[in-house]
DNA sequence: TGCTGATTGACAGTATACTGACGATCTAGG
DNA sequence: CCTAGATCGTCAGTATACTGTCAATCAGCA
């Protein structure tokens, strides 16, 4: 009769939840290295994004569109503020929310910084073949859309959230 | 004449920087909530399967064969100690080195775990069919291979580090 | 109108990550 | 033998992440 497998590296070497983490760390690895003269993080860069899409966004909704969670979110918009990229207003009719917007730094910012992520982004699929990155990236994207409501803060994309500002 | 690309949320949905950081957040999710009575993180568990296969293992080597940055290992051992999974002991030859042993509980939780870590890795990949899981692990796999290097902590596995234990 | 429940931003506590630095220690070379 | 350089563990500082909680505020309903 068989034993019990052994327990080896492989459990973990080969292990899907392993793989995402490695290949987390090396594409942050990345980023910064390409991003360094820009003093912004993935993160960073991505609220810069979605502010610039949705002027106005409360923080709250900012967490939605990027799906960050919104804990962490309150110290990434410190730091954008702290370095002058975005600004907080006060809502008029609702003196819970505070309503972000770029600002002129953050703007260019985010014009001069997009070649640098884009050089970043085919850096880190660049060992591919190019129609290995397509598959892999296809695949990738449907398991995270298929996988989202297993995360803490699912994706509401942007018709999405029109609809949570008038009925939920 | 073209006027400039406008930035949206294509820039951030489509990146794989992005999608790799929201699978990693998926993959932890599901990991959590799995192992949830084991008091266990995806770290640990590494750190614990690592030096069940390599007894006596000291932190630096430890962080090499499972790629972790080597500042963060520090308190992962420690809170791993604190649990009382794994013990120190100093190295007689080498002042400075301390060898790490599983303890008894240690062995117990992870012979215990593995099931719910199965489930979990299983459950991260269960939206794809089979097929499409295989090709999306394949690729993956070859792409953290060949993207080792430009991460902080490249992997060294178990035949380079005997060798760097001699050599280098 | 006044209470209930939901929402918003903020915070405390824990756990990864990375950068850079430090003292203690070891090793190799002169 | 003794010093220069490498290595080991550790620590301080910064940045994500997640859980849970809280006060202030708002919205809907009796």
């Amino acid at each position: 009769m068989p034993s019990k497998p052994a327990i080896t590296m492989d459990a973990v070497y080969a292990a899907p939840g392993y793989l995402f983490r490695r290949m987390q760390q090396i594409a942050v690895s990345i980023f910064m290295e390409e991003c360094k003269a820009f003093d912004l993080t993935p993160v960073q860069y991505a609220a810069l994004i979605a502010i610039h899409t949705h002027p106005g966004i409360d923080a709250t909704r900012l967490s939605a569109v990027i799906a960050f969670d919104r804990s962490t979110l309150g110290s990434v918009i410190e730091r954008l503020q702290a370095k002058d990229y975005i600004e907080r207003k006060p809502a008029p009719e609702d003196k819970r929310i505070k309503l972000l917007h770029l600002t002129k730094s953050g703007a260019a910012i985010l014009r001069e910084i997009v070649p640098a992520v884009e050089r970043a982004q085919a850096r880190m699929m660049e060992p591919l073949k190019p129609a290995d990155r397509k598959t892999l990236m296809t695949l990738l994207a449907q398991l995270v859309d298929l996988n989202n409501e297993a995360s803490r803060v699912p994706l509401r994309a942007e018709d999405v959230l029109e609809h949570l500002g008038k009925a939920g």
